[in-house]
DNA sequence: CGCTTGGTTGACTAATCTCAATATGGGTGG
DNA sequence: CCACCCATATTGAGATTAGTCAACCAAGCG
């Protein structure tokens, strides 16, 4: 599966030591002295329970969070109580970027489970990106790959059927899974099925329904929140036709 | 209606005399310097016919557009050749954000009439934003700001009936019409049935009901692609209880 | 160990899609 | 300038999908 898949959310690569994620720093070539520089910037982490609020919406903005362990949500409410998950997050990826419009958050971040962030204070983020182009250009690629996702979720909730829908966040999953080095095959959910539902356009029954559906195919075992692909090529097989066409750069 | 309305697309706020919408610069601050280097790095403008490709998704990104006059869509195709109108822009707006992630375009954009469109080289753009602090967080939030025009549609998308969707869309339209010195109530549509079935994940046949359904009721008139809101209240209350909940900055 | 929350399943309903027939208008070429 | 044609829009009837309501079950937690 590409990976600007449909459900993918922003990655990370500009973590450094203070979020121990050192690695990834390489992919956009700061030398050692940049890393410092960088690492100065990045406050200390955070620690949060589930089901704590990273930020809420209308929040003042002042960071963006890179998100170290856990597992979050982003969702938008309606004013009659409405609310639509718009992503789930895991380590790696980046929280907040929304709220740089309009110095307010856009949405709240939830944790679905004990989780780990790293601040990233955006002012002196962006001061830092003056001084170090590949920083800055990183931030617009990052910011414009939330935009490329968002488009993607649009294509599903707009052409896609429950089973395509369910199918394709399987896949994401999957594939975010196993890009962090866990199995690709066999995973925990870390949201409910209603969260799940908003997600993907569907109430919580049709999701539930559809994951039957599939178990009855012996395409995928059930077992409350883990879940296990048995035949993830016919899940594709299913997604594969709705899926984005644009030639992808891996980068 | 708010400004960050669920379908506003992001305004342009940067423009600069070559562009002839130089009021436009001094909301973020520039100074004649400033402006002139701005100037500079501004292509002369490009002309397009209605039905011509300003880019392509899959084609080299190298330049945003800004749009002068005219209207376009933007739209992603799946493999199976389903199509998914991502939005429609109008002048002052700009085109190809998507495109930094990859540093290729991501969709396709047309346009549905005659325009006319700035280009704004993406290097050189960064460059100067290096140089002009205001302009370097003018983008940020450019950015940040169609992510959440985007997610906004999710919530359209993903919870919002087909009536409540062809409502939304009209008032969003009328909004950006008269944010643009026209007729807030009285206009004409650029897209076809098809394509705003296609935004508003409907069938062409849905979107066209719907309309009939508005006007049996007395709140708009149809004639074609000619529209005029006779009692666009009625329409707020039906959109009302699924709008965004969250304090919006009218920056 | 019972309670609460979340999940599954069934029967029924409502919304939207699909297919099809019919209009309508704009554009084009004679 | 007019007539024709094609693309676009409207409307209806029936099929299909997903939503709703409700009952039941299982798990986790105090």
């Amino acid at each position: 599966m590409a990976e600007h898949n449909p459900l993918t959310a922003h990655t990370l690569k500009i973590s450094c030591s203070n979020c121990s994620l050192r690695e990834l720093c390489l992919p956009i070539g700061l030398n050692r002295e940049e890393m410092s520089q960088l690492d100065a910037v990045i406050r200390q982490s955070r620690r949060l329970k589930r089901g704590e609020y990273l930020f809420r919406a209308g929040e003042a903005f002042k960071s963006m969070f890179a998100i170290r362990t856990g597992f979050f949500k982003t969702c938008i409410s309606s004013h009659d109580g409405r609310e639509q998950v718009t992503g789930f997050q895991m380590s790696g990826e980046l929280l907040g970027l929304d709220g740089v419009s309009s110095s307010l958050h856009g949405c709240d971040a939830i944790a679905l489970e004990d989780a780990e962030v790293c601040e990233l204070p955006f002012s002196r983020m962006t001061s830092l990106g003056r001084d170090i182009p590949t920083l800055q250009h990183h931030f617009f690629r990052l910011m414009s790959r939330e935009i490329v996702r968002d488009q993607s979720v649009m294509l599903l909730l707009g052409n896609m059927k429950a089973e395509e829908r369910l199918a394709a966040f399987l896949l994401n999953l999957s594939q975010r899974f196993s890009a962090r080095g866990f199995a690709a095959n066999d995973f925990i959910l870390r949201m409910s099925r209603e969260e799940i539902g908003s997600f993907l356009g569907l109430k919580l029954e049709t999701v539930s329904r559809t994951l039957s559906k599939f178990q009855a195919q012996g395409w995928i075992i059930v077992e409350h929140k883990h879940i296990q692909l048995i035949q993830p090529e016919n899940l594709k097989t299913l997604v594969g036709g709705c899926q984005q066409s644009m030639p992808i750069a891996t980068t």
